[in-house]
DNA sequence: CCTGAGCTTGACAACGTTGTCAAGGCCTGT
DNA sequence: ACAGGCCTTGACAACGTTGTCAAGCTCAGG
């Protein structure tokens, strides 16, 4: 900008103007500064800009998910972007792989940058510079993960209600015997749909012995492997409930590999592309992850705004889209 | 800095001094100054940080693809983040959905938070910021999409070799009457596809009808539409290729609608989830999105570390999955 | 006891921008 | 012709940080 000023031989006060279009300058001057910013392709730096402004507003969110290679998030991405991009903000975003560590890390450079709000899904309790920041009353609203024993903002799926559907779903079509496949019960999604497979299965009377509980491994391959692994020379169960997109695919996968797939009845958390085109169709209890984002993106906007009301707790519900895998009956 | 220097009695040279571990601080005011901290939860400011500090560097660079929800592009920005993440950078991202005005747009908001390099995916010509940004030296690596009479930094996909490959392929199965269903040609990977198809055709001396040519849609859904309607009521093509995932996706569908997966010989670009459990298997021709990334990243950072060299021009050769749907013979 | 080296500490400028305020020129009304 | 107001323009401080340099202290060596 100092360049600018003394190429146009003006202050950088009146610079300042013209590229804010504050008016009140001639229009020989205006003439001079333009073409001293063409001629040395001046661009203003924001940085400076916010950093003057008393005002706390750097037009960036922050997003922290745990891997934007995965549709789901990569999704709710998207529609947290949208609603970014309607009012100018630009999005910060960054993948934890679940890993405590890295989730720190990502929210210290995005505090350091001096983000305006946060959408976070945590990976674990909420400590660290996280916590420190909610303290501090910095907007935060998470998304699909509830913090234990704290009053925030919240965006999620009904993880516990529908894995419960998609387990009654199961049980009325003659199912006894299910297998539950699904993340580490330590991550909190994971740990509400497992609870709402517990819980239908106990409310039909029914036995869930702990052979019939598989958990974590984190990629379709791998996943894979493990159903094949479990699905092979042992009593099979009759329906298998896969808890999420990666884990239904390896499933499917596994399924298929062994010729399976019109024998054991499946269903499955997240939506997945191909899921009706495939003999049978695969049952889905899905989420709609870019609404999700759109809807985390508003109340964090909210707040920003300076909107004050106790935190804002939603839980969509999902429902079972039926497509043939899931109403196989029982082979036994 | 100032109120934890008042706070902690010294001055806020002594504070950054602490801050950034300079030593040369004598314990006692170590401590006090590290109290403070705690005690105001003071977090240091980058962008005054980086603004003081005469090197050029940021932290940041940013990502501009065409959507986000895209796996193909999701997997990208993971590439991309997973070598940034190494170095200790963020990644800014944003979807331009093909619109040249918002991928000015983003790329604007990038250079305005001074971001140390740039990986674009432009939507059309080069033209505006980015052109500007080019000339003035910035690093800047696209990807995907090469440029018209600019030797920059790229990374892509073989596409026309690869559409060439898959026509063979279809050739090679004893099919003539092919047809190509692509995204706008005006795109530059749509295009060199379209390209490595009607080449392939030509070199087999095969006539490629106007009608033989769909292009335009731009989501799975509305493909779906598109195939379903070209594909009834007329002579049908023996094959067809189509040249993105979500027409891959949406043309399965539409052919699965019409009971036609085992008549009409399939073979699609891009990887798609499931592609091997459905009935026939859809023969591919998969990209590798993640490599893709990383590799532009790297080049971008040994920009930004001050590499100089003539321009790397980085093609990816393409090798056909077969599934089965694109080995189906001629139903006539 | 004095000198000088080494350590700790702080004052101040600078980064690129905007906000505040005052100076100077011109016009209008009397 | 003069006072008062408006319009244009610039000087300077401030935002939160780091770099530079000098001041003051301690301590060892002569």
């Amino acid at each position: 900008m100092r360049d600018v000023a003394e190429q146009a031989e003006v202050s950088f006060k009146t610079v300042s103007r013209v590229v804010n279009g504050e008016g009140g300058v001639s229009d020989d001057l205006v003439s001079r500064v333009e073409a001293a910013i063409a001629l040395l392709r001046y661009k203003p730096d924001d940085r400076a800009r916010h950093l003057r402004q008393t005002a706390n507003h750097t037009g960036a969110i922050g997003f922290v998910m745990v891997d934007v290679a995965n549709p789901f998030f990569s999704s709710i991405l998207r529609g947290i972007e949208e609603v970014a991009r309607q009012r100018g903000y630009l999005v910060l975003a960054g993948s934890t792989d679940g890993a405590q560590e890295r989730e720190d890390q990502l929210v210290e450079a995005f505090i350091a940058r001096r983000v305006d709000g946060l959408v976070v899904v945590p990976s674990g309790s909420v400590v660290g510079t996280l916590r420190t920041e909610l303290e501090r009353g910095s907007p935060v609203v998470f998304l699909d993960v509830e913090p234990e024993g704290l009053a925030v903002d919240l965006v999620r799926s009904d993880h516990r209600g529908g894995a419960a559907a998609a387990t009654n779903h199961l049980i009325d079509h003659g199912h006894r015997d299910i297998a539950y496949l699904g993340d580490n019960p330590a991550i909190y999604s994971a740990g509400l749909r497992l609870s709402g497979f517990r819980e239908a299965m106990v409310a039909s009377g029914l036995d869930v012995p702990p052979g019939r509980i598989v958990t974590g491994a984190n990629s379709s391959e791998a996943w894979r492997q493990i159903v094949l692994e479990s699905l092979t020379g042992k009593e099979l169960p009759t329906a298998i409930f896969t808890s999420q997109n990666f884990i239904t695919v390896g499933a499917a996968h596994a399924l298929h590999d062994l010729g399976l797939r019109n024998t054991i009845a499946h269903i499955g958390f997240d939506d997945i592309e191909l899921a009706d085109i495939v003999h049978p169709g695969i049952s889905v209890v899905p989420q709609h992850p870019r609404n999700l984002g759109r809807r985390a993106a508003e109340i964090l906007f909210g707040r920003i705004g300076g909107e004050v009301h106790p935190p804002i707790r939603d839980v969509v519900e999902c429902e079972i889209v039926a497509r043939g895998s899931g109403e196989l009956p029982p082979f036994r």
